[in-house]
This record gives structure tokens, C-alpha cells and sequence, in this order.
DNA sequence: AAACAATAGTTGTTATAACAAGTATATATG
DNA sequence: CATATATACTTGTTATAACAACTATTGTTT
């Protein structure tokens, strides 16, 4: 299966990508890259991205105040999350959400913000939300609709 | 848009993002997803996608077969790894790398593909290939270099 | 209702990521 | 030339991610 064609190019030539891999790479690369800078201010409050979001996904949609499940929390965070429970514990043992059975159904646990957790939630946004400003301060408006466009329909493909 | 205060929206309304955060978590999201997959097919060859990143670069870049320093790898990543040493050592633990120090430069360690490395390289690439395209078939090709191009300048910004 | 299946979450284990501090070698400086 | 500084990599430690197996509760079937 050595055939020159379709494999990688011949050593004279720096390998060259598919433009699928370009999409793909520089995908990864923004992404890394926010989120490390992202990491890095949030580690000022004690907390990682994903630990933001979560309070972030409880304090936007437990509108209520009855809790979300964690199953229901495991959906909404953008990443695939295989350890909900655990992510939950760290929140619950730093005091910024409270974790209790749901009554009707047992299986379910309902964890919801403490003050100190909306007090955090709300402290951090304004500066979360700078920082994305700045990391996309080369692109124009229009350039970022058109990129959240491409990737809503990059992201549609199959499930 | 909306969004008259600076602020988090009131409760009544589900918090709706900036542009900005939609960028950043559609990046985040679509980078995550395509990750997951490939990681799952590479798991076939027992490696994962970083991994897979780093044979690839050794066989691209290495066009001499004088072997490439740590530092040097991570530089070309994509990502940030802040462990080259001990990425390189679960390679060199396969068998899929060497590693000896320059002659010239002893603070240096050269790394480059065994003979199972490079085999290895090359019977991944087209299934890895296939995936990604497979990822994005949503996209037309010219989509796509729009996509690439609005990456880039985003990631031009700062360093 | 008993038996089975599905759901929601928990726990155990291993490997890796992240950060900090350390070692060896090379280069620059007074 | 001795010392300081920079470079390239290594090692130690802790926390987290990933995967699999497990428990408790609820729902379905006959």
C-alpha cells in the first residue's frame, strides 16, 4: 500500500495538509489557546473553565431554584464530560453549590447554587467575557457571525 | 442583539452569550468533538491523537533523519504540552521512537521514527484523513478555506 | 407481582496533564 | 578564568480525565 498517490507525500516535500486537516489543527489551536489563557484568569478565583461553566449552565438555567441533575448538567457543558459526579464534588467541596436527592425520584440529584457560588458566578462573567473579546480582537463583527455560522453547521453534521 | 446591562441578564431571561463566547465555545465544542473521534479511531493503532501528532511531525520535519530536539516538537504542536519529555518517553516505550543526545549540543536530545514508527505513520494517515473529512462533510470546500482563513486571523492576534 | 431492563449516579483504577523545582550543559560577563 | 545566566531537558507531585464496573432506584413486561 505504498502507492505515492493518495498517501503521504514523498519525503522531498514538507507534508502538506487536507484542507480538512487545516480546519481541523487551527480548530484545536484556537481552542487551546483560549481556554489556557482562560484557565490562567480563572485560576485567580481558584477555579478552571469547565468548573466556570458549570456554575455558569446552573445559574442561567436553574431559573427556579430547583436544581438542575447532573445528567441534565453533563448535557449542556459544551465538552464531553465522561466524570460529572466528580466535577460536582469539587464544586460542592469549595461551598459553591449545594447537592441534595430529588424526593420524587431518587436517583436524580439536584445540585443548585449557593450565594457564595452566584456571588462568584457573577464576579467572574464581566472578566471571562473581556478576555474572549480580546483573544478575537483581530476579527471584525461580521467575521465573527460568519465564523460562529461555519461552525454551527460544521458542528450539525451528524448526532 | 440585546443585552442592555453589562451584566449577566436577569433571571427571567436564559443568559444569552456575546458573540465573542459563541465563538469560543463552538470552537471549543467542534474541537472537542473531532478530538474525541479521532482519539477513538487511534485507539485501533493503541495511541492517541497527541501522540499521533507527534509521529507525524517527526516524519514531516525530520526529512534527514537527524532527529528532532523536545523542544523543537513542541514547538511545532498545536497545542500546548508542558511534558514533551514524558510524551516522548511513552513513544520511545512503543518503540515508535529513539532518543539520543547531540554529539555536538549534550543538552540536546534527538528524537526520530523507528522503522514500526514510520510504518505506523503511514497506515494512520488515510483513516485519520477519512475522519476529518468525514467530520466536516457538512461544509463545501470553499466553506472550508473560509473557515481556515477566519481561524488564522483569529489566532494572529497576539503571539 | 416477579423478573428484567433502563436510568441516574457512584466508585475504582490507570494514565495523563499541569505545575514547580531540579540537573546538566553551554554561553556570556566582568 | 571563575562566576553568573541561559538553555534543554528531567523529575516529583498533585489533580484531573478517561474508561469500566458497580449500586440504587424506577419503569416495563408478562
Amino acid at each position: 500500500m505504498k502507492s505515492k498517490s493518495n498517501n503521504i507525500e514523498s519525503k522531498g516535500e514538507k507534508g502538506r495538509e487536507t484542507i480538512e486537516s487545516e480546519v481541523f489543527i487551527n480548530t484545536v489551536r484556537l481552542s487551546d489557546k483560549t481556554l489556557v489563557e482562560a484557565n490562567k484568569l480563572l485560576s485567580i478565583w481558584g477555579m478552571t473553565f469547565l468548573q466556570y461553566s458549570t456554575l455558569r449552565i446552573l445559574h442561567d438555567n436553574d431559573l427556579e431554584d430547583k436544581g438542575l441533575s447532573s445528567k441534565d448538567i453533563g448535557k449542556k457543558l459544551y465538552t464531553r464530560v465522561p466524570d460529572v459526579t466528580r466535577l460536582l464534588d469539587r464544586l460542592a467541596d469549595k461551598d459553591w453549590i449545594t447537592r441534595e436527592r430529588d424526593i420524587d425520584n431518587r436517583r436524580i440529584v439536584r445540585s443548585r447554587l449557593t450565594k457564595i457560588g452566584k456571588e462568584l458566578v457573577t464576579s467572574v462573567y464581566l472578566p471571562v467575557k473581556e478576555l474572549e473579546k480580546k483573544q478575537l480582537s483581530s476579527l471584525t463583527d461580521r467575521e465573527k457571525q460568519t465564523l460562529v455560522k461555519l461552525l454551527h453547521k460544521a458542528l450539525s453534521n451528524n448526532q
